[in-house]
DNA sequence: TATGAATGAGCCTTCATTCAT
DNA sequence: GATGAATGAAGGCTCATTCAT
């Protein structure tokens, strides 16, 4: 990589840093560009030079966290031994619930924000959630279940996970997460069998 | 009612209804105040006589239509008989799921904005909204189940129905809302039994 | 009086201290008329029946609060007897300067809205002041000073204290009104020698 | 000084002229800043790039015209010869008279916005200030007076002169300056002597 | 007389975007 | 490529004043 090529990226991402952190702790509304450039110490042209508006840069961390969290989840899961399928979804999902708790910030902002669209995306762009599918088919596998069926009830379960992090993490309604958590595995135990 | 109240009491309606005619349609970023006023046909000092800000009117068309939603739900509900708690839940829900299916705007506007905790307000402010619990606690009679947890689960299912429906409904992910309603209502008779 | 004078009166005098107490403490500018009407307790409609506008009744309030600063100086000073006139002068300016530095509100209301225009409209209206004139013409009475003169001297002497009173009570600049009261007395002093 | 730089100057510079004008004409709170940015022909962010609001650049406009009635006061005064520390101070406080004279508008504005804080600040911000000090320390060099009460007097002084001028050149109370100058002069030298 | 709901002019302030350097 | 000064549209909000009751 040139120098300028390294200098670009290096404007880039402290771009990006300084929109994540403003946006979770000031609100997108409350964030302005002008905040962005001033906290990532560039120009203000600059911005306009890497990001369309202050939309474009929002979706962009938004896909960027959300994968990660999702092929973290499921880098760490892979690496493990398990009995069966529900011990290893459950294990799957209480590291979400964990990550997501350590980073309330970012929840806050993904949640809100997070889309099966979205999820869509990553799947088509980051190779790493895949394997999320592959585990679920491998779990299904003995099962007569269409394929589309499999997707519909991930979606389900990815969904319940997301509604009651958010739920219980930030607004810690109607429980705290410890609480919801024995509900949760309960409600998926009984979704996937 | 004199005659000024009932000026009042048009001109606040007035302004609800535009209000909810532009957030829907415009989208809430997108609504100035000013066009709320405009639509209403009353002068801006109005707007700030019975609002304190954009955000207020918001909240409170929500509350009014999640509340709204729910209580015809459950007043339809009421008024028929069911062989037995599933059945009954489902018709619960199912309406639910119809009435969001022809009122695709208010879905989108509530349901991003919903919380349990204005679900709690609502609790505590219509009465209605109490025999959605009674409902849960008769269909949960026979089990030793605790009522903390009963609203845990009410709580899953409620979070799960609106997840559904806003993303099969707006987004068409990951399927529209008639392949998804099989799935849903397998899922939560599973959660119930 | 009649019920309805005396309901007036009343209601003219509340809005005096409700207006005198929020320009005091809010500041002129930060006040607006219907702060004024809320803390009295009337109408909108009612403060325009008693006054113009804020100028209005700020003026009004300057004008009474000052006279009677004023007239209780120099009634206090009357009730006394002193050797000379240069007692009798120091005592009345201490009088000022004690009452103001117990009401600095006051003092930082009317000093920066007063002017001898004020003090002569005060002379016109208010009897009691007539006895500063007096005052000053029995302590010069033995020296050939021309009447017109003598008036100059009061409102040089009057400016002075009403100077040092704002900057040393309100500001402390450039000194406490305890260290800066010595120097305003020998100046004083060597003003009517 | 590059183009861009000049160019950020002469906005700066026409937006204190404008502000200046219109304070002085219109008066303050009847001057917005939407005035000032129109009569200063830029844009109302550029207002903002500049000044924090209405208060920054009229709290800047004071302290830069007091700080040059006083060091063009002070500057003529050295470039003169006097017989004694009495006429050099009563030529000084002339020359500060007249130009207040000439400059009602200015006078205006400075005066019922001064204060001995600006003053100090003036003394600390621009280095002309400190000969007026030094011009009253060599006054007293001979005196057993403690510095401290050198600058009271001078304090003293100086209230005096902005009293006495604002009060009979603006509303020629209790008469005319040409009247006063004579009454304002032998009380300057009573307090010196 | 007393009221207070209604008004809308007009203020301040922000901010995305542009473009000359 | 990078900058940041300049902009003005747009929005939020206040408040003196009116007038029907």
């Amino acid at each position: 990589m040139s120098k300028v090529e390294k200098n670009k990226k290096q404007k880039e991402s402290s771009l990006y840093k300084a929109a994540y952190d403003l946006f979770t702790t000031k609100g997108i509304n409350d964030t302005a560009i002008s905040d962005i450039i001033k906290k990532a110490g560039v120009g203000k042209g600059t911005f306009y030079l890497y990001f369309k508006n202050k939309y474009d840069i929002l979706d962009k961390i938004i896909l960027n966290k959300s994968t990660h969290v999702l092929s973290e989840a499921i880098r760490h899961t892979k690496a493990r031994e398990f009995k069966d399928f529900e011990e290893e979804l459950l294990y799957f999902i209480d590291y979400i619930i964990e990550y997501l708790r350590k980073d309330k910030l970012m929840l806050k902002l993904i949640y809100k924000n997070l889309s099966w669209g979205v999820f869509k995306k990553a799947y088509n762009d980051y190779e790493e959630i895949h394997e999320i599918y592959l585990m679920f088919e491998r779990g299904y596998e003995k099962s007569p279940l269409h394929n589309d069926d499999i997707e519909k009830i991930l979606f389900i379960i990815l969904e319940l996970t997301g509604s009651v992090c958010y739920s219980s993490i930030i607004l810690n309604e109607p429980a705290d997460i410890d609480e919801m958590k024995p509900i949760l595995f309960k409600t998926v135990k009984k979704i996937i069998n």
